[in-house]
DNA sequence: ATGAAAGCGCTAACAA
DNA sequence: TTGTTAGCGCTTTCAT
């Protein structure tokens, strides 16, 4: 028996007899043996590994994401690799090198890189790595990407307040990535729609964490008149940093301000002011986005880049109160929808 | 020059001109060429991986442990390997052999083992995988351990519910694993040094996620006399899901029940009802833990194994109310001494 | 249908 | 100090 026959049954080729194929596998059976993937790797090229690179682990979005990732790879006998880049361009860029070299199969990555600064992803591409962009979009890398329509997210939230009665709406800005600015043009398009004015002033730059919410919406409290009654975030981290900031000041939610956040990733329903926000599937997101990656690994012939947008959903809580706009707290009962938050918090 | 030469210089090897090295290194850096990890570790057995087996990394307790292992990894060079075991024995073997397969050159595991099922995990370890088990703390095996003081969390948790004057205090009681069990012995313990009874069906069984929190607090809300006052719950995750129980029942926190987690991962300051509870230091845990790890791989002789106990420490906020257990909710201010919390959440 | 030969990119041992 | 030889465990031709 020689490895040569091994190596054919264990890669299921076609020439092999039907008995030795029984016995050798009931030789693997017994001895235990199993396939060093290095070797392997090192003559096929395929290792049997993807990578994730991503800002932050421990923000709950990319935790979800990965998770869903991972839970797709195992089932598919891949291992995942994992990195933060810490809202580092260089960092990334690091993970992205080590996973090349290490012979990652494929690479998702939610590029901390600012819109129109993805050249250095599409180089990678080019050279031969296979990529997926997730959540936040380069149009000019040319590879599966997987986010959802930022646009409409912004729409959701600001029409959510205009609906309400409010005219006055800030937005607190996210960074230069692709999912920020398409919130942000949402946001626009609603307040064009309806006639209302943009005021620039109402713009608040920001980034997406919790403490840099916290400091935007200060800022925007310190301001005169004319006064915002309503304030749309670029996330949820950043609207829960509204929050506290608004309750420092004394005020309250929704009666002084309404807010409304994106993502959906907050433990909504325990808050002080469980928060009204736009949401969608990060289960799905990682699914979708690890079947897209491995059916493109495992294809003989290169797929067409593929982009999947998931659909968001306003989720209607306390922190926009109702019709009136400034008036009366009580939240709209949740609609029939299913949620989509199938999170499960536990351990230790 | 022969690859040999090369090959030497990139090791860093005595045996090596001065003159030749700086040539190659020049070369080297003209040709942008990267050694192949996967060649490497077929022939030196190391490959500059490690993997991480967590139950669920979209729980936030590990998510943050992991990004702390990660960060000192990639700062040293290694790559990180990440499997959710999702509380599921079987899938935490099959990331066990899928790593050890990928000849990863260390494995952190938060293991989802019941406390004396580690054998499987010490004949890993006898077999040549270098091991290290986080929080979950198995004493049959032998490997580095980190993780904190459980028997003393669950003690300073009920401590603190006997000092503020409750005298039936039920244990919403984790599964199983080391971490449950040790905070069960705290809450005994405590009870015992203040001469207070026992009562087995105060001790409601429970896993760690929030859904079983909310079901073992229900059960207990329906129990008649002797109605508890207070509630020891093994996990925050279990800890929040008691508060919506309790919620739910029309019941108040702290006036009717007091609450305790343990912890410290739960966005406490934006609850209804902030959440006193037990924490310790997660960066620092991932930190140790790598560090230790590393060292080991990196050292010539093998190192005793080591166990690393991290100081629990009590955040008094809100859901214990003041001195009389069942009056008044004032939080006690917080003290001097610095907060564990870290944690800045942010995007997507 | 089976296996011998060659080689993936590296390092360890040894010779020069 | 340098380079030659061998081999890590696999897969890929290409004979048989």
């Amino acid at each position: 028996l020689s490895k040569v026959t091994v190596s054919k049954v264990i890669n299921n080729r076609p020439d092999i007899g039907q008995e030795t194929k029984e016995r050798v596998l009931a030789k693997i059976a017994e001895l235990g043996y199993v396939p060093n993937p290095l070797a392997r790797g090192l003559v096929t090229g395929r290792t049997g590994t993807l990578g994730i690179v991503v800002p932050d682990l421990s923000i709950l979005f990319f935790s979800e994401i990965a998770r869903s990732i991972e839970s797709v790879a195992a089932k598919r006998g891949y291992c995942l690799l994992i990195g933060n880049s810490e809202e580092d361009p260089a960092k990334e860029w690091n993970h992205l090198k080590a996973f090349r070299q290490h012979r990652a199969d494929g690479i998702f990555v939610a590029s901390v890189l600012s819109v129109g600064q993805g050249e250095s992803l599409d180089r990678l591409q080019k050279e031969g790595a296979r990529m997926l962009l997730l959540d936040r979009i380069h149009p000019e890398v040319h590879c599966h990407q997987v986010g959802t329509d930022d646009e409409k997210v912004g729409w959701l939230a600001t029409e959510h307040l205009i609906r309400l009665g409010h005219k006055r709406i800030a937005h607190l800005l996210g960074p230069s990535v692709s999912t920020a600015i398409g919130r942000m043009r949402g946001y626009q398009k609603a307040l064009d729609e309806h006639g209302l004015a943009l005021n620039p002033a109402w713009m608040v730059p920001c980034g997406f964490l919790q403490s840099e919410g916290y400091a935007a919406m200060q800022r925007l409290l310190e301001r005169r008149e004319p006064r915002v009654t309503a304030v749309f975030a670029s996330n949820d981290p950043v609207a829960v940093g509204a929050l506290q900031a608004i309750a420092e000041a004394g005020l309250r939610v929704p009666d002084d301000y309404a807010v409304v956040g994106a993502g959906d990733t907050v433990q909504a329903d325990l808050l002080k002011v469980p928060l009204t926000s736009v949401g969608w599937d990060r289960g799905k997101m990682g699914k979708k986005a690890a079947e897209l990656m491995l059916n493109q690994i495992e294809s003989e012939h290169p797929l067409p880049p593929q982009r999947l947008v998931l659909e968001p959903l306003l989720l209607v809580r306390a922190s926009c109160g109702e019709l009136t706009g400034s008036g009366v707290a009580a939240p709209k009962p949740r609609r029939g929808r299913k949620s989509l938050r199938r999170q499960e918090a536990g351990c230790p």
